[in-house]
DNA sequence: CGCTTCCGGATCGTATATGGTTTCGTCGAT
DNA sequence: ATCGACGAAACCATATACGATCCGGAAGCG
């Protein structure tokens, strides 16, 4: 049982590797351009280099890092563009997702993801952005986990986590926007609730993740 | 120089052995549940295990093979169920992706799309299924291609790559479907050469693709 | 003074070796 | 005859070591 570092249930050191390395990306450790070197992260790990470079090459899959071949690895500075990019295919595929899950919501999770927003409102009393931020994606996870294509919800995963390390920032920029998007669950959850027509919930979905995005971009241009 | 096996054009290889064993899927030589042996494979291409177990864990991220920790990987098995999902998660994509294009499509890569689909219908008169279905593969890459979001492309290609396996039976099975899908292309690119609305021309590209799949499947149940 | 060349440090890429885990066959007991 | 346990083989996961490649700076030359 090599239990080396603190807990090790089942995971391979390569698994844990990558979940260190991203969550330290995710929360700021690592900001952008962060070098990321092999044989340091390994000694701090207590690992090997190979684990080490196996998670780097997957968090490159998934957009976080930026690798170079005999030159290392840094972590991906997020531009406008790409921003944009990122946002309007989760657009698309969110949209697409809750529209399929519209088909066969359980009402067990409709109520889950109201409760979410009620929190969510509370919270924007309260002026927390962060507690808003994360009940803002359990409330879309809870939404489009409900999609009966699992390879679908694998795509939005990936859009969210290619998105978690600006995630945050979205709405302490634009606070104007955290309310509206509330009101536009309630809407959303309306639609789903009254089994509206999927194409309609796609579109509405969609237009709800473009409104946020094209807030953040307004507010961007602004300040340059 | 390590110019061990035969052409070696700066690839690492990691990456030569990722196209070997990819090929070998694609055009059957791998079929689904044969046993992917690191072992086995390292002797056969002249290197070691680590940069075949690289080349594996990509295919699993791309959904080529399956793994299993301690045991070992085998190539992936497409039910019905999964190309389904495969299908559907590529229209939406595939869809939105030409949507997209449309804003600004190229003159020039119309015509060579219209040109593609002519010599289809040729290939179609001289029952040459596969000319047919490389030729439409690459109707839908002009397309999709001209897409300005990299994020979206990404995943159709994805996508097409995951189809890869199975994507050449489609049409031999389903010969009335070939035609049908000419025409089909007739009407896309006439939308898109008049400056249709983006909405339009996103949701004809994704009917195309969910009819090619209907057909597919009712044709799989007929005959079951 | 600017450009080219060369050298050293740093880092990755791969090979080999070892330990741990799983699986499958076999033997014995019931 | 069937079920369970034990043992051996196969295989993966990782550590260590070495070679290849790239980048930066310093020295030499025009």
């Amino acid at each position: 049982m090599p239990a080396t570092s603190s807990d090790n249930p089942g995971l391979s050191k390569s698994q844990r590797a990558y979940q260190v390395i991203k969550s330290r990306i995710t929360d700021g450790s690592y900001s952008p351009g962060y070098r990321l070197v092999l044989g340091q992260l390994a000694k701090e790990l207590s690992v090997s280099a190979v684990p080490i470079r196996e998670a780097i090459r997957l968090l490159e899959a998934e957009g976080f890092v930026e690798f170079e071949r005999n030159v290392g690895a840094q972590v991906a500075a997020i531009n406008p563009t790409e921003y944009l990019h990122t946002m309007q295919t989760l657009a698309i595929v969110e949209g697409a997702a809750i529209g399929l899950a519209g088909e066969d919501m359980s009402a067990d999770a409709l109520d889950r993801a109201a409760e979410l927003n009620e929190r969510m409102r509370t919270s924007l009393r309260e002026f927390d952005p962060i507690a808003f931020t994360r009940l803002n994606q359990r409330f879309h996870e809870a939404l489009y986990e409900q999609c009966p294509n699992p390879h679908l919800v694998d795509l939005v995963r990936r859009g969210w986590a290619r998105l978690a390390s600006i995630r945050e920032s979205t709405f302490i920029f634009v606070p104007g926007r955290a309310s509206s998007s509330v009101e536009e669950h309630d809407k959303l959850l309306e639609l789903l609730g009254s089994g509206a027509d999927p194409e309609v919930i796609e579109q509405y979905a969609r237009a709800h993740r473009t409104t946020t995005m094209q807030a953040f971009l307004s507010k961007e241009d602004g300040h340059v």
